[in-house]
DNA sequence: GGGCGAAATTGACCTGTGTCAAAGTAACGC
DNA sequence: GCGTTACTTTGACACAGGTCAATTTCGCCC
């Protein structure tokens, strides 16, 4: 009956992992929302009555400063969850989000989800396992800030993002580069000279796509001596 | 039959809030470490098979660099709770940890863990928010090293770990000096000088205390245009 | 009380990034 | 095609923060 939601759900770990009649009570409350880039999907501090799983596409969270601009706080992509916290406090968005680029997500109402808690233990196992996960990637995040240069970062988002694509390890930029440079917590202009400097650690920058034509090379920039903040107690 | 540990437990807010036979359980198998400090609680790449949860004194998750230096990842104190994902995964401890001052930490085995959110279903939803709860401070860090600069982090720092003491605000730094530039991101020379700083800005600085007078002119520093980083799209 | 070693501070210097301004480039609408 | 607009790159420059080395302070042990 809705062909387009049971389909989206298959593609979010949190939701495949389900129990079925779980899964069928979550997807059968659930609406699918696509977004244009730049499209609002929740403001900070305002109630959270509905949670997400990102389908498709990228979500940014930001948080709005004193000054009138945004900092970006995280990118999320498909599979992940949002504001699963904000909503089983029954709170307020601790975050905005806006999509970073087109994008589909499902969006889950309070109600349905703390009854798929309540009545299935799994499932709550399942979103321990999930926020475990992100605390994971949080905390590797914060190592990667704390120790390492920008042009090491970029390395690593490139690593990270890297495909095989006809015999060659290539990156699509999955958002605009303001935005990568705000994700790796440095300036625009700051992203564009590394990308410049890597030039000679085997990775090639075109406009689109960039190639990693040596990783070896790559991989030895990013580890050489990454502990360039690290505590020598 | 054991005081100590029920008194202990008593002090953390993921085993008060449980239900008594789940406390009871968990208390019961557990034990109750003392550790001076530099003395190791666990090692990163061994096996999980305890969690923790700290009930004085703070610890510090670090991590291994290639050169050999480690890289402070965080610190966590009085009832925060160490390793239970790794734990509950049945995997590998994915820090190290060490204490950075006298501490005390009771140690959960594994079992009991698993045997508490089988038979509980409300200690998984407890464990489910203390999640939540690490994610929103993670993120807080994030927001921080990204658009915050080294003297605004020290001053949010100080701010955090200020209390009240006849009368004048007044911060006890947790542990050695060198440990906070590593968790601020920043290295011990440029704390000593950012605190040098702050002295124009509302903090008289001695050696082991430190005194805001003017919280203020310090909250001023601290908010100023903290949008350095930010993205302006 | 004196000497030792770890931690903290200070200074001189240098590199990495942010800032500001300008030029270049791509995408889109008319 | 052309202009408009947003994004990206480049350059010149300034400043924050890292590095290295020297010095001071403190805690501790004999």
């Amino acid at each position: 009956m809705k062909p387009d939601l049971t389909h989206a759900a298959q593609r979010c770990p949190v939701l495949s992992k389900a129990r079925p009649d779980t899964r069928k009570l979550l997807v059968e409350s659930a609406s699918l929302r696509r977004l244009d880039r730049s499209d609002s999907l929740f403001l900070h501090e305002t109630h959270a009555d509905q949670c997400f799983v990102i389908v498709f596409g990228w979500i940014k969270l930001y948080r709005i400063l004193p000054n009138g601009s945004e900092a970006i706080i995280r990118m999320h992509t498909a599979g992940e969850t949002l504001a699963f916290a904000d909503c089983l406090r029954d709170g307020q968005h601790q975050t905005g989000a806006d999509a970073a680029s087109e994008a589909t997500v499902l969006c889950i109402p309070a109600a349905p989800l703390r009854e798929a808690i309540a009545s299935d233990p799994d499932f709550g196992r399942i979103l321990l396992t999930n926020s475990f996960d992100q605390i994971d990637s949080l905390n590797e995040q914060l190592e990667s800030l704390k120790c390492q240069t920008a042009i090491q970062r970029v390395g690593c988002f490139l690593r990270r993002h890297a495909r095989l694509r006809e015999g060659r390890l290539v990156v699509l930029l999955p958002f605009e580069k303001g935005l990568v440079a705000s994700y790796l917590g440095i300036k625009p202009e700051s992203l564009s000279r590394a990308l410049g400097r890597l030039k000679g650690h085997g990775v090639r920058s075109g406009r689109e796509e960039i190639e990693i034509s040596d990783p070896a090379a790559l991989d030895a920039l990013i580890h050489d001596d990454a502990g360039s903040l690290a505590y020598t107690g």
